[in-house]
DNA sequence: ACCATGATTGAATAATTGCTCAACTGAATG
DNA sequence: CATTCAGTTGAGCAATTATTCAATCATGGT
């Protein structure tokens, strides 16, 4: 069965009309739609949500977005339960997907979460109750 | 190595303190952050997170907001290049993440973006030139 | 120059994920 | 009530991911 014909047989049920012109437009705005949804900003938006989407890197931009200010990496490191080496990865994959930036400061580095990193955060705090 | 002489280097390097009273005040600020940033809703924010975070659910969830209006499983097979069963699994974890509400109407299931569906996608589109 | 330390990288591996197929449920219709 | 159709569910498998260990890079002190 193609998927087309469901949709038609869905469009007759719901909206009385049942001619293949009906299903063509329907499909039409359909693709406008998905044209709107996927632009190139999806596989951005993808990595940064997956990027989010682990609870050590999670927990990582959270504390950065609290702070509100810059941390030095050997200041996680006592508030994760995972390897140091882990926390590089993670912060790797963070920067990456553009969620914390990087600055060097002698041998210690230090993380700050971006504009976009505490926008996110902040949509999931203000959406919590709804 | 404990994780937190690492921590006093750092802190005799840029603050000038060396003493363990330093160290434990510091690290009781950073406890105190960490508690703030992993509260309960962590668990449920890294599982809304994780939906979210693959091409097909991304998609189903944009459309949706687009659309701006309840939209039948049948409207989605067209546009996303998946079986029927993928999309019904792709739904569920939706629908158990908060970002989708299901109707029943006959024999057609209908769904639609929640409000924090539509709170997080508007976070994405405001900070992506930031 | 050498060494110690902070952090990153790459390989390896265990765990998780995403998809499809096949079987199933529930609603409408003959 | 048998059949058809919309959608869901669960098992199984391929692909991806999260972590660790070991090696390495980079910085600063001796």
């Amino acid at each position: 069965m193609s998927s087309t014909e469901r949709l038609q047989r869905y469009l007759a049920d719901e909206r009385g009309g049942c001619g293949d012109e009906e299903v063509s437009q329907r499909l039409a705005e359909l693709e406008e739609i998905d044209a709107a949804a996927g632009g190139p900003a999806l596989d951005q938006d993808v990595g940064l949500l997956s990027a989010l989407a682990n609870e050590t890197r999670y927990k990582i931009v959270r504390i950065l977005h609290v702070a509100g200010e810059e941390l030095c990496v050997c200041e996680f490191a006592p508030l994760l339960d995972v390897s140091d080496s882990a926390i590089s990865h993670a912060l790797s994959q963070l920067t990456d997907a553009g969620l914390v930036t990087r600055r060097k400061e002698g041998k210690w580095r230090k993380y700050r979460a971006t504009a976009r990193a505490n926008a996110v955060l902040i949509a999931l705090d203000g959406s919590r109750e709804l």
